[in-house]
DNA sequence: TGTGGCTGCCC
DNA sequence: ATTCTGC
DNA sequence: GCAGAATGGGCAGCCACA
């Protein structure tokens, strides 16, 4: 298809040829092929006949032994392209490879010698921990009810360091006390620490956000939600200005102090309110809390609500911290010596991020972990099908060389990434429950998938098993992929006979077998499992395929495979190691993704202007925390608000760009700044002047965005997929930004965007 | 009964 | 999702 | 490198309200 070939060869241009010259029609000034060129000079500026600078002039070689390259100047590009000019930088190569970083390397040491792979630190804490009197401190009597006071004591305590294993002691030392004291509120304590109810795939929420949580505030403290939110604004906590409104007014009677389990009990009473009047009842119960709580306490209930403490510990932390204060308070162990403490905490760690990641109830884990320990948790706690298990994530890597840097001396094995929803899919005595990335339960999401997919796919030896995978839109006549916002479009529950005629179908794409016939799987190696997998289940046209897979470790194959990857209409490639087992809380490298907008110089870049922005939130507080961007539209001369973005800047940038944008800004928009009324209004406006070079992964069509209006469907702007702030354009004028007509071609000619690009396919030349 | 805001969850 | 940062 | 905390678009579903 010559569309495609147009995209690719556009996205993985590499050397030479200017990309100015390439368009016939109202080309102008693209920067995606500004982008995506290697040296040459840039169009010129339409406004002001200035000559665009080439883009990442920054870049600079790194000294192969440099491991650390400054942001500006350090990044080094990917250079691929179809005809096989890719070339890998290998000027890198050498050196870096030596340059590991020593933990990649470093051994488990379990048989070493004492204290191996245990840090000194850990050892001094490990002492302390032997005079910590656990019942000693505890504010409250034997016995008694944990008052939400000591949790509440206990997350200031957290947030007044930001040293991990400070943290990590200051919360066992908690949990210790809750346990010898009052363990029935173990589990209550816990989830308040980590902000959850019960386990995700039980599917129950709270349904309350910050607007609702600001209503809930302003009807019990009598101020109108507009000063609350500029409360917010100076604060940059919804929790800070509850706490601070609770303490500014006066209390006729002292209510009754709040009590860690009967605030667990009354979120669990808000998740299950729903129907009419359920929003008023849920405020009720908010406003209650408020009004019982006392100095931060109201700091956190309402941060619980909003399902962030953000006070430096969560989850991995209060696993850590659980583990270790059932050691101590439960377990029997060698404490002679410091380093046999350490490591018997660390051991202690393992095991329960283990089991946890397998089992990631705290339902099932916390009386296991009362009733007999620590080390007695994997013989109650394991593996079941119908429970899902934490996915395997991958992480991001900047092209081929880093893959290779990583995965020096180990073999590996690429895949395709689906732009679908990950699915866990268990199956067992005929019956199929289909899990997300995150455990929520999806099987009543796709219900052909249950009825029909997995029956047909399941060989007949098959009594049970687990499978990963990923579900994507999938046009079964087309034998094509869909862009994932058909996915999206699917109905979520009570999916008619009806709908299903209506939606895109779906193709299930299998790359792991995690269970198979009463077999575990997770200790296995990945070939093993890939095995397994075509052990259980056998193809089915359109509807259940094993994801492309290509092993090799040849630079100029990985990249036409790269490049295979997007041709399919896929995001990129998965990289694993083959020998990995399938244990998420272990080593987290084994898996790397490799998408061509993580490249240096490849992918989309636009430059937008910078309009509005807002006041951050956390650690943002005092800066703007996220902007609004806008494209330009030459022919109406005005800018069209394509999207905000918020991420990419570095603490110092942050600081800057406040400085700078604030000089520009104005009380009001100006009349050619086009936007949806009432959405995407931000806290302050400013004039068009600062360019911004942004990242994209993909462009969308936008039912709240005015850019391009109307001109890729009707009713619909463009907008942008995962922004990212890439660098001030400070050699750009507003007016010499992206326009709405590149925005427009931009979008065409994505490969996911179907076959419009055809139009153009014959423009492109050298 | 229709619409729009809010929320949670996908990425 | 992406990205940055202190440990 | 981990863990945490900032932040993105966009969809369906639920609920309030006109």
């Amino acid at each position: 298809m010559p569309m495609q070939q147009r995209s690719i060869e556009f996205f993985f241009r590499g050397g030479g040829g200017g990309g100015g010259g390439a368009a016939k029609t109202k080309m102008k000034a693209n920067p995606v092929r500004a982008a995506s060129t290697d040296g040459g000079e840039g169009p010129v500026d339409k406004e002001n006949g200035a000559v665009e600078q080439p883009k990442f002039k920054r870049l600079k070689k790194t000294s192969s032994s440099s491991q650390e390259e400054d942001k500006g100047e350090g990044r080094r590009r990917e250079t691929l392209s179809l005809s096989g000019d890719a070339r890998v930088k290998d000027e890198h190569k050498g050196g870096l490879t030596l340059s590991q970083s020593p933990q990649s390397k470093k051994p488990k040491g379990k048989k070493a010698a004492p204290a191996f792979g245990v840090g000194e630190k850990s050892i001094a804490a490990a002492a302390l921990n032997k005079s910590f009197d656990a019942k000693g401190s505890a504010t409250w009597k034997e016995g008694e009810p944990v008052p939400y006071s000591a949790l509440a004591e206990t997350f200031d305590k957290l947030s007044g360091t930001s040293k991990r294993l400070e943290k990590t002691k200051i919360l066992t030392e908690f949990f210790r006390t809750v346990v010898s004291v009052t363990p029935e509120d173990l589990l209550p304590c816990v989830y308040l620490s980590v902000c959850q109810i019960a386990p995700s795939h039980d599917g129950i929420e709270l349904g309350i956000g910050d607007s609702t949580i600001m209503k809930a505030l302003s009807e019990s403290t009598g101020k109108t939600v507009n000063a609350l939110k500029d409360e917010m604004k100076k604060k940059g906590d919804l929790g800070d200005v509850a706490m601070s409104c609770r303490s500014a007014q006066k209390t006729m009677f002292q209510p009754k102090p709040l009590v860690a389990r009967h605030v667990f009990q009354e979120f669990k009473t808000i998740a299950l309110t729903e129907g009419g009047q359920s929003m008023e009842k849920k405020k009720s119960i908010i406003k209650k809390l408020l009004t019982s709580s006392k100095r931060t306490e109201a700091t956190y209930v309402v941060r619980a609500l909003q399902g962030k403490l953000r006070v430096g510990a969560s989850e991995q932390t209060v696993v850590a911290a659980l583990s270790r204060a059932i050691l101590w308070e439960k377990d029997e162990f060698d404490k002679k010596s410091d380093e046999t403490i350490a490591k018997c905490e660390d051991e202690a760690d393992k095991i329960v991020k283990q089991v946890f990641s397998e089992c990631p109830s705290f339902d099932l884990i916390i009386p296991a972990l009362l009733a007999s320990g620590v080390f007695e948790l994997p013989k109650h706690c394991k593996f079941t099908v119908g429970v899902p298990i934490r996915p395997m994530l991958a992480k991001p890597t900047t092209g081929v060389h880093e893959v290779l840097e990583k995965f020096t001396d180990v073999e590996f094995t690429c895949e395709y990434k689906y732009d679908g929803e990950r699915a866990q899919i268990h199956y067992q005595d005929g019956k199929i429950k289909i899990f997300s990335r995150n455990a929520e339960d999806n099987t009543p999401k796709y219900p052909e998938v249950s009825s029909e997919i997995l029956p047909k796919s399941l060989r007949e030896n098959t009594r049970n098993v687990v499978l990963d995978g990923e579900i994507v839109a999938f046009d079964r006549e087309l034998k094509q992929i869909l862009p994932f916002q058909r996915l999206q479009k699917r109905k979520r529950k009570d999916v008619t006979d009806e709908d299903m005629k209506k939606q895109a179908q779906v193709c299930y794409f299998a790359f792991d077998c995690l269970y198979y016939n009463d077999k575990s799987l997770l200790q296995s190696t990945l070939l093993e499992r890939r095995e397994a997998l075509r052990e259980a289940c056998q193809e089915q046209e359109g509807m259940f395929l094993f994801a492309t897979d290509k092993t090799s470790n040849d630079v100029e194959e990985l990249q036409v495979f790269l490049e295979e990857s997007i041709v399919a209409k896929t995001e990129g490639l998965i990289v694993k190691t083959v020998d990995s087992t399938y244990e998420p809380s272990q080593r987290s490298l084994n898996w790397l993704k490799l998408k061509k907008d993580y490249m240096d110089g490849v992918g989309d870049s636009l430059d937008l202007v910078v309009v509005g922005a807002w006041h951050g939130k956390g650690k943002r507080k005092g800066v703007y925390g996220n902007f609004l961007l806008a494209v330009y539209n030459d022919d109406d001369e005005v800018y069209e608000v394509i999207s905000k973005i918020g991420t990419g800047f570095e603490e110092a940038e942050l600081a800057e760009v406040h400085k700078d944008l604030s000089q520009h800004k104005i009380d009001a928009p100006r009349s050619y700044y086009k936007f949806k009324d009432n959405k995407n209004v931000p806290d302050v406006w400013f004039d068009a002047k600062v360019v911004w070079e942004v990242k994209v992964a993909n462009l969308t069509l936008s039912p709240h965005y005015e850019s391009a209006f109307g001109m890729a469907e009707a009713g619909k702007g463009i907008s942008m997929r995962f922004p990212r702030y890439e660098r001030t354009r400070k050699d750009r004028t507003p007016t010499s930004a992206t326009t709405s007509t590149q925005l427009l071609e931009m979008y065409e000619n994505q490969p996911e965007a179907g076959g419009r690009g055809n139009k153009n396919a014959n423009d492109y030349s050298d």
